[in-house]
DNA sequence: CATGGTTCCTGCAGGC
DNA sequence: TGCCTGCAGGAACCAT
């Protein structure tokens, strides 16, 4: 699954192959993937543009084009970017392709289509559609100040609310429980009793978690081929707690817990990460 | 308005 | 062998 992490590494591997490139043609395989009005639509907004250098806000991946418009994407649970010779096999899923200027192509292809593309008119800086998310922690103004506070300020529970874009953006359930782990909090503790001590190492356990991926994923990417599953480091990070159920907590030994929580796996070490005491009373 | 539950999608693993 | 169910989950959407 995407996170910030990946959607970076997408990102720069895109920076490198399609800056500066025209797009000459479009061909919409499944319309599900294109969420505008329509795939000639789509088309008719794409062709003979011209990328300019891609840009990223937490999962949210956008292709500024030269006069001020965006096309966006976001990459869902499934969703790559690959570049190849237009005459290649196409990967199972490739749902739309696009014909560039170098006479590559650039194809993207999605298994479960809960990702997308869309025009962004006037989304060059920052699409509109972007607009409601947060400045993810790699952001140079990203403020862990204001993070904290709204974190506190809910009434909620913690991995709500780290999961919860309009906060703080770019984290996903893998580095949700990766950082609570590290943080040694409980995926339920009430936002509303973290102290902000508490909130802030939830917050930097996240930018270390994530920064640390992002080290082993940019260091094996294959300039030709920009894929999230692939080459980019994905499944050789190294995983603390997620989907390490029942294997011992590398701190304490204590086996790794599997809970279902919000219809999701969430996973913990059971001693390492306490609740705190209930208190007496309240409801 | 904030919160939490539901839904969209497909492929794969596991049970019978 | 083959069918069925459950599971994976980002985020828009909807009900409360």
């Amino acid at each position: 699954m995407p996170e910030l992490p990946e959607v970076e590494v997408v990102r720069r591997g895109l920076e490198k192959n399609v800056t500066g490139r025209m797009v000459c043609d479009v061909t919409v395989l499944r319309e599900r993937p294109v969420r505008w009005d329509g795939p000639d639509a789509f088309k008719a907004g794409v062709v003979g543009r011209t990328f300019a250098a891609p840009r990223r806000r937490g999962k949210y991946l956008w292709f500024p084009f030269s006069d001020g418009d965006a096309m966006l994407a976001h990459l869902g649970m499934s969703g790559q970017f690959r570049i190849d010779a237009p005459g290649a096999d196409l990967a199972p899923n490739t749902r739309v392709l696009f014909d560039l200027d170098d006479g590559r192509q650039l194809r993207f292809v999605d298994q479960r289509m809960f990702g997308g593309l869309q025009l962004a008119p006037q989304g060059a800086q920052l699409p509109a559609q972007v607009s409601h998310i947060a400045l993810d922690p790699f952001d140079e103004y990203f403020n862990i100040e204001q993070a904290i506070e709204r974190i506190r300020a809910k009434r909620s529970t913690i991995k709500r609310a780290i999961l919860d874009q309009s906060v703080i953006s770019g984290i996903g359930n893998i580095y949700a429980d990766e950082c609570l782990w590290r943080a040694k909090t409980h995926y339920d503790h009430p936002t509303q009793r973290l102290t902000a001590a508490r909130a802030r190492r939830v917050l930097v356990a996240a930018k270390e978690v994530m920064t640390e991926s992002l080290a082993q994923g940019g260091t094996s990417f294959d300039e030709l081929y920009v894929d999230v599953n692939g080459s980019s480091g994905y499944f050789s990070r190294s995983l603390n707690v997620y989907g390490q159920e029942g294997k011992p907590c590398a701190r304490c030994g204590t086996q790794i817990r599997r809970d279902s929580f919000m219809n999701r796996s969430s996973y913990l070490c059971p001693k390492c990460q306490r609740l705190p005491r209930p208190i007496h009373g309240d409801k």
